[in-house]
This record gives C-alpha cells, sequence and structure tokens, in this order.
DNA sequence: GGCACAAGTCTAGCCAAGAT
DNA sequence: ATCTTGGCTAGACTTGTGCC
C-alpha cells in the first residue's frame, strides 16, 4: 500500500515560519520552536505532532536529492513577491509528498474541462491509486483544505471548488527552476520537454510561460530535435539565476 | 543483538453544519 | 430525519536510530 503521509491542513504562516528559521537555528532547536508555534493554531498534541511532521518535512528534513534546491530556494526567498511565495510553498509539498502532487495533478486536469471540481470526483480517483480507506478520505480532505487557506481554490459550496478568478503570475526564474524540478519529480526523469513544463496540470493556479532563458546554464543543458526543446538535468550542479 | 525512544504512518471515530 | 462533508482527535502500529 502506498503511503500518504499528507493527512492535516497545513498554513502558509506555518511553512513560512519554518523556512525562515532554516540555517539560523539548530534541528533540536526548530522542533521545539515550531511545537510552541504550532499552539496557537492546533490544540490537540496528536494532530499537532501530525501537522508539525509534515511541515518539517516539506522544508527541513528534505530528502538529501531535493537539499540543493532548498538551500538555493531559501537563501533567494526575498526575492519573490508575496504570491509567488505561496508558490514556493506549493512546489516544494509537491516534492515532499507524492500523494499531493498526484492530487493536484488530477484536479488540474479536471480544472481544464470544467470550472468547478467535487471533491467527491477527486477522492475517487485517490482511492483508486492509493486504495480504498479512511486514511485516503482524511488525506485528501487535508490537501483541498490547505490549497484552499494558501487562496489556490475557493470552495463555492460543501465539496464544490472553483479556481479564483486571478491565476498566480510567476516571473521569477528561481520558481520556474524549481517548477522543472518538480515535474521531473513527477515523471521520475531527468529530461523534460519545455511544451510539457508549460502545460503541466500540476501548476494549474499558476500563470507562467518558462523559456529556456529562464533556466540556470550550468545545471540545465538544452537539446533541441525537429519537434521539441528538451531540457535535461545534471543533478550534481547547483543553481545560479 | 536487544532495548528505548522518536518520528512517521495509519485506523477509527467524534462532532457540527449544511444538503437532501 | 438522515446523509454528506469538513474538521478534528486518540491512540496504535511501524520503522529508523542511537546506545549499551
Amino acid at each position: 500500500m502506498k503511503p500518504v503521509g499528507f493527512d492535516q491542513k497545513i498554513q502558509l504562516h506555518q511553512l513560512d515560519f519554518v523556512l525562515k528559521n532554516i540555517g539560523k537555528v539548530s534541528n533540536n532547536e526548530m522542533h521545539s520552536l515550531l511545537d510552541h508555534y504550532l499552539l496557537n493554531d492546533i490544540q490537540g498534541p496528536a494532530s499537532r505532532r501530525c501537522a508539525h511532521a509534515i511541515i518539517m518535512k516539506i522544508w527541513w528534513s528534505v530528502e538529501q536529492h531535493h537539499t540543493l534546491i532548498r538551500d538555493y530556494l531559501v537563501s533567494n526567498y526575498s526575492l519573490l513577491s508575496s504570491q509567488e511565495k505561496g508558490s514556493l510553498h506549493w512546489c516544494m509539498t509537491t516534492l515532499a509528498y507524492p500523494f499531493f502532487r498526484e492530487q493536484v495533478n488530477y484536479l488540474g486536469k479536471n480544472f481544464r474541462m470544467a470550472d468547478e471540481v467535487r471533491s467527491k470526483t477527486v477522492v475517487a480517483e485517490m482511492k483508486n491509486l492509493y486504495g480504498d480507506r479512511r486514511r485516503v478520505e482524511v488525506a485528501t480532505g487535508a490537501v483541498f483544505a490547505s490549497i484552499k487557506n494558501w487562496g489556490f481554490i475557493n470552495m463555492i459550496k460543501p465539496g464544490v471548488y472553483m479556481l479564483p478568478n486571478e491565476k498566480v503570475n510567476i516571473d521569477s526564474p528561481i520558481l520556474k527552476q524549481l517548477m522543472v524540478e518538480v515535474l521531473m519529480e513527477h515523471l521520475q526523469t531527468d529530461s523534460v520537454s519545455l511544451e510539457m513544463v508549460n502545460n503541466s496540470a500540476i501548476f494549474f493556479p499558476f500563470n507562467y510561460h518558462i523559456s529556456i532563458g529562464d533556466l540556470a546554464q550550468d545545471r540545465f543543458s538544452i537539446v533541441r530535435n525537429i519537434r521539441d526543446t528538451f531540457i535535461e538535468r545534471n543533478p550534481k550542479i547547483p543553481y545560479s539565476v
């Protein structure tokens, strides 16, 4: 059975709190700071413990092969607009949690076909992927509640979601590179076409266009053929703007 | 190896509000 | 009145890690 993991509503300010402390405090200090910080939002100790683990996994204890981009994002965080900062959390959450990524991908595909999406439809698809269990319902609800809190979708009535009137503009090359990484993670590859990046359902709340000039020349190499332009990644080389 | 502990994951269930 | 949905929680199970 595939693990789910993401089972609590996570708020943007909670993710911001950890992000702003990276590189400034020790691991133990971060754990106690976050626990104290979360007391304001979550009273139940068990739920708080769950949310704590999720938030730390997204920004602090990221997988080894994501530490390069995480550190790059932390040092360039201040260059992003407030809307882009929300998108940054979106992308990091998709890296940390395949469940989150698969759900927003499916959600994005649905929003291409219709203005409204019912949570029932999404729960059915997630149960298809992760098994028919209560756990999947809880987690799907947690993803909806989180991205609603982050302002990427609106709930117009119980169980029915719509996109906001305005999509989030993504101009920063910092974020665009992260989006390429997210898509490569999703597809489990080191090579994607420009067309795939610019049409991925995972980024449905974003208004963006990625061109080769947005990508760090050392980390990404560009391969052109007759039909498309491909981005290939060298995972060992760090980022630069 | 065996143990204790922490972190991560999960089941089962409660309650409130709104829809049917 | 009953069902559905969203939000929340207690506590159990599993896995990883450090120490003896």
